[in-house]
DNA sequence: TTGATCATTTTTGCATTCAAAATAGTTCCT
DNA sequence: AGGAACTATTTTGAATGCAAAAATGATCAA
């Protein structure tokens, strides 16, 4: 029970980046701020390892694994294909109950966007990629979904988005719910996959703005 | 480097089936045929856990994974989607060795087929899945595409294949080679997921027959 | 004989310890 | 002074130890 607690803790504590990629991390330090001793924390450190965000160095310890530009364009590449093929199951499996919540987020979305709110615009377009994730019904792929989400979110990409960028998103989202309100498989595969090579696009040219 | 060695030894066993599907996992029997003491054995079981390969039970120890038939089509889901979008990433990306690499094992792989042998049919057609996958050149996808891959081979689902599946699959693999060689990445996607779902109707439909 | 309760043994999870490797610091030589 | 070599300290990786939990089995009552 301890075990998942201190993973998702040491998890955490990369996500936010009070460790930044490229950091060597403390294990001693780790072990007093969570008060545990080192079994634990290694044990965590080596799942964490397996999952992408942490690399092991042998008799060197182990550091917060750095995003290069070529793991933002496999993982962007990865993502891109999950969510269509989740999008593509989601469509004969998914709810009226689950249909009306992503409408609802589509709904609140609009509004963020109205407002110029980019955080809460971001939270919202979150829910709803996670939202059909789940509708897909797929424990495995929801788990890969979530490991490449997340080492991606890592890479803290909040790219200002030019707005024409923004207004396009909004239109492809409606072009999502659509074809779910349809239960169009192959028009929504085709449109999450545009949409997520538009922003990886976006972001590879972001990344190349500023080096690497 | 020990730490890889016990992960990669454990997996094997895993794999080979010396210990078979739900059950216990006997870890000091384990720490003595490995000559090592439980720490690093422990870290490799719960690196295996988040790949899916062992449960751990808290309290209780940790199990060969089982596999429900949910399971087996959850990633032969996941498997197909990987699949396609390495196919559709390999275009534009593979070098001609690799495409005459791959030409190669399709012809032995029809050898195998006139000889009727089923086994070393299934290993070029292994050869060959994987030799795309790497022609993707996405490490995260390859990582993925592993995982499923090996779990899905421990269910060891060696169905003996209707002879015209048998011939479909074949037929199958001349369109794959075939797109591979025009760079065709949206034909090649297309007959990979087709290829895919075949297989996966078969295997769920033997899985049905004998029970589960 | 069956079933329930309690003691014993085993197993698990984490802490601690120990040896080896890496890093840092110091001395010595040029 | 600059740099190589050697020693001391820290850090890592794995073994062992220990307390708590579960599994086993033994005893006893119905």
């Amino acid at each position: 029970m301890m075990h998942d607690e201190v993973v998702s803790r040491l998890r955490h504590v990369l996500m936010e980046g009070e460790i930044p990629p490229g950091a060597r991390i403390p294990e001693r330090e780790l072990c007093a701020s969570f008060a545990i001793s080192r079994t634990p924390l290694r044990e965590a450190l080596k799942v964490l390892a397996a999952e992408g965000l942490v690399v092991l160095l042998p008799n060197r310890g182990s550091r917060a694994a750095k995003l290069t530009q070529k793991d933002v364009k496999e993982l962007f590449e990865v993502c891109e294909a999950l969510e269509a093929a989740a999008g593509e199951l989601a469509c004969p499996r998914i709810s009226d109950e689950q249909l009306r919540e992503i409408a609802e987020l589509q709904a609140n979305m609009v509004e963020h966007y109205r407002a110029q709110d980019l955080l809460s615009y971001y939270r919202c377009n979150r829910l709803i990629h996670e939202a059909i994730v789940r509708a897909a019904d797929n424990a495995v792929l929801a788990g890969f979904y979530e490991s490449v989400a997340a080492r991606i979110r890592r890479a803290r990409f909040i790219t200002p988005m030019s707005p024409e960028h923004w207004g396009l998103a909004i239109q492809e989202h409606e072009g999502i719910l659509n074809a779910l309100q349809r239960r169009d498989a192959r028009g929504l595969a085709h449109i999450l996959h545009t949409h997520l090579r538009r922003k990886r696009e976006e972001v590879v040219r972001a990344g190349f703005a500023e080096g690497e």
